[in-house]
This record gives structure tokens, C-alpha cells and sequence, in this order.
DNA sequence: CGTCAACAAAATTTCGAAGCTCTGGAAATT
DNA sequence: AATTTCCAGAGCTTCGAAATTTTGTTGACG
């Protein structure tokens, strides 16, 4: 495992780990997170599990129930549509501030980042390429579109909602890697954003959010129904699986 | 204390006071957050508090760094000038939606909540009213104006900055309860609002941010500066005073 | 006299066990 | 037969001590 994500305690690695799982839906919405399966799947104590798992919760990924435990944070299509509608907002005009405020070494991030996405895809076309590194590649890229905002905290809103976004475009699409419309749109944007045509930009960047979006709710049923709210941690980290839990689900919702 | 914040387990509850001493501005930024005076301060043992210290740093309220705990996150004019814009962006963009959403039952918590504040502020030209009642009542009444939004994730980033520019406020401005311009400031909001005059009372609400925040960097030289990366958690707490330390801060900023 | 290394003290992080709450099912009551 | 109460098992939460890491100090060396 690199040392690059993984902060320098257990629970700083078990939280990067834990969130990659989910974003990577290897945990699906619902599942219910118990401490011995994790244990053994990631290797730490019951500490280092337990600060994961609360920083998971505010991040918005995981849900805690007073003293029934944690779980992956529910699924819906209500849920993924208003992240799409806040993250179009958002990243739009944290888009509209890079291009306005960018250097020439704005410029450069954002061609070596759109360049180095573009590597993967043209690779993936010889041997298949592996999607954790294009899902890091790809983010770097968008992250490079915004990078010259100025505002930390606009990134960081960005950064939360993109997570939330992805685990939906992860959950529903098999996988955006070959995608030739898609990386045609990135190429648009990046030179929309080079010409410093703000407008075009801003709107070629909602429309890949809105075509990623319907994607994603165009699979929504063929996926995310079934084992909504089931049980199994450890099957869902070794393909075993389990019997459903019937509830009186007591409205659950996020935990904010 | 009420238990309507505090959550069913103790680190729910640790992290709400916490939470409340550092927007209250009891504990200040920079503080080291050391584990033995908290425990003694909150009557709790490691583990929940290493949740709830956990937890607000996600929230961007404490930093974590490496293997040498926490403190109070910094704070910084550029920090506070961030916050006061991005704020300024999503909740007009929320209090747009929500003025063309609402319905009367809006209108009505909206005139509630309106009613319910300025209670406090006539009472306390009688006698002195808890602080703390003002701050969730304004909090309150500022929610009610976005509540019809329809957008749960532009409400709970809102908040998550509204915890933010609060904890400046309270550390810059002494009270703002009494202040009479503010209070004229909501009533013009609420007029407009209640008229759908959108243009109007979306400017109406920037203005009252921006004034807001034109008081806390007025006042920011004579209260912020002191003691910034000062060193004692108990200190803080009952009212003594440490030396300051003096390190190559690395790096601090936000553990994101 | 300043710099570096080793040591000792303090603080954080982690582990394993004990306490408490919740869940599911069986027995008793209506 | 349906509802309620009680009990046992499972699981979550919390505590206190052990293990690591960092920090401050002292002494030796250049």
C-alpha cells in the first residue's frame, strides 16, 4: 500500500481504506459495518476502527445509529440527483474563478493533468488499465480545472461532493475508463478554459456533470435496487453473501 | 445540559460541547487540544473523545497532525475573507431556490423563527439574555430562510461554514446581540423574502454577510493575534495562562 | 561556543477486556 | 391467536493499561 494517502496513524489509513471501498462500491449503500469483519479485513484494532468510522460518518459516507453501530450511507436517486445539482453549482463556479484568476502555471497543471489522463486511456486500448488509477487521474484532472480558484474552502466543498458524486458513478456505470464521448468532452473543455472562454467552459463543464448524471440514473435500476439495506460486511469484502434484514428502519437518512 | 444535541453515546456528546467551547470561542485557535485536561474538563475517557476529536476535524473545527494530536484549528484573516465569500455564494444560491420554493408553511416558520429572535433581543434590553439562546436562535432564523431550498446537501454545507464564520464572529465582535442595525438588517430580509422579491433579498442577505464580516476584520488585530498558537488546553478552560511555544510549524493549515 | 547525539520524560496512539444496550425469540398472559 | 414480557446472545461502547512516538535536556565532541 502506498504511504502517500495513509496519513501516519492506523486510523488515518483505515479511514483512507475504508473510503476507497466505498467510493470503489467493493461496500455497497446500506451495509452494515461490524467491527470483527473489519478487524480482520483491514488489520486494526477496534480504536483506529471506530476514528475511521467517525470521520467516515461527517465526511457523509458512513451512517451511525446511536449505539446499533455504523453503516455505508444509503443510495437514492433523490440523494444523487441534488449532489448533482449542488456539485454543478459548486464546481461551476469554482470553474468560472480558475479561469479568471489562472497563471500560465495554471495552464501548464492543467494540460500535463489532462495529458496524463489521456496516457491511461489510450494504454487501456492495448492492455486493460487499472480503474482505481484512472478514478485518481481523472480527479487530479478536474482538480486542476479548479486548482487556480483561490479559495481553499470552495475546493474542499468541491472535494466532498465529488466523492459523493463518484460513488454513485462507480456504483451505477460499470466503467467510465473507455469512454470516447467522455474523454471528447474533457478535451473541450480544457480548451475552452485555455482560450479563457468562460462561458463556453462553464457550460461544456455542466454538461458533463449533467451527462454523467443521467447515466448514472439511467443504470440507477438495473443496480442499486437490489441488496439495498443489506447485512453483510464480510460478505461484501469476500462474495459470500447473506440473508436481507427486514426493519422498521428508523428513518435513517444522513446523520447531520 | 440538554440532550436534544448531545446524541445517545458519550462521544456524540463530547463532540457537541466541544463543538459548542470552540465556536464559543472557550477554546481558541491554535490551542493544543492535550488528553488528560480534556478528560478531566468533559468527564470522559480517551476513546470517545478521540471520536469527537476526530469528527471535528472533518468538520474543519480541530486539525490533527501526524502522531502529535490536535489543537483548535488556526484561524487567519485570509481564512475568514474565504469563508465570508464562499458562505456568501451557496446560501444566496440556497435562499434564491428557497424564496422560489417556498410555500406558506415556509413563510410561516420563516416569520416564526423571525419572531422568536427579536424576543430575545426586546428581553434583553430588560435583562441580560444567555448568549448562547441568541446564537441558536440566529442560527435558527438563518436556516429558516434557506429551509425551502429543497436541497439537503446545500443545507449541510451551509451549515458546515456557518459553524465556520460563527466561530469567527464570536472570537472578533463581543455580542451581537444588542445590535440594533442587525436586527433591521433581518427585518428587511424577511420583508423581502415574504414578497418573493428575489433579487432584493438575496442582496439584502450578501449586504448582512458582508457587514458582518467588514466587523469581525475591523475588530481582527485587537483580539485575534494574541496567543494564537497558544499551548494550554487547561489554561483555556478555567482562565490561567502558559508561556506560548515556539515550533517549525509544519506546515499546519487543514488536515485535508 | 555551537552542534550533535543519546537519554529521559511526556504525550499520543493502540490494544484487549469489561460494561451496557440492543435484538430476537420463547414463554406467559389476555 | 395476538400481544406483551422477559431472557439470553450478540454487538456496540467505554475504560485503563501497554506500546510507540515525539519532545526536551544533558553531556560530549568538533
Amino acid at each position: 500500500m502506498n504511504d502517500t494517502e495513509m496519513g501516519r496513524t492506523l486510523a488515518a489509513a483505515a479511514f483512507s481504506r475504508i473510503r476507497a471501498d466505498i467510493l470503489s462500491s467493493k461496500l455497497l449503500p446500506g451495509t452494515r459495518l461490524r467491527f470483527e469483519p473489519l478487524k480482520k479485513a483491514y488489520g486494526v484494532g477496534l480504536s483506529p476502527l471506530r476514528e475511521a468510522l467517525s470521520r467516515l460518518v461527517v465526511s457523509g459516507l458512513v451512517t451511525a445509529e446511536g449505539q446499533r453501530g455504523f453503516r455505508v450511507a444509503p443510495a437514492s436517486i433523490e440523494d444523487i440527483q441534488d449532489i448533482s445539482d449542488v456539485r454543478t453549482n459548486v464546481e461551476c463556479l469554482a470553474f468560472r474563478q480558475s479561469i479568471e484568476r489562472g497563471d500560465d502555471q495554471w495552464q501548464a497543471d492543467v494540460v500535463a493533468a489532462h495529458y496524463r489522463l489521456n496516457l491511461l486511456v489510450e494504454r487501456n486500448a492495448v492492455e486493460p488499465v487499472d480503474e482505481e488509477v484512472w478514478e485518481a487521474r481523472h480527479r487530479e484532472f478536474h482538480l486542476a480545472l479548479l486548482q487556480a480558484c483561490g479559495s481553499r474552502w470552495l475546493l474542499h466543498i468541491v472535494s466532498l461532493l465529488t466523492d459523493q458524486f463518484d460513488r454513485y458513478r462507480r456504483l451505477s456505470v460499470e466503467s467510465s475508463l473507455s469512454g470516447k464521448p467522455v474523454s471528447l468532452e474533457h478535451q473541450r473543455i480544457v480548451d475552452a478554459a485555455l482560450k479563457r472562454d468562460v462561458e463556453l467552459a462553464v457550460r461544456l463543464l455542466k454538461d458533463h456533470i449533467a451527462h454523467a448524471t443521467r447515466l448514472i440514473i439511467e443504470n440507477w435500476h438495473a443496480v442499486a435496487k437490489p441488496r439495498q439495506r443489506g447485512d453483510a460486511t464480510h460478505a461484501a469484502l469476500n462474495g459470500a453473501t447473506r440473508r436481507a434484514v427486514k426493519r422498521k428502519s428508523r428513518s435513517p437518512a444522513r446523520g447531520w
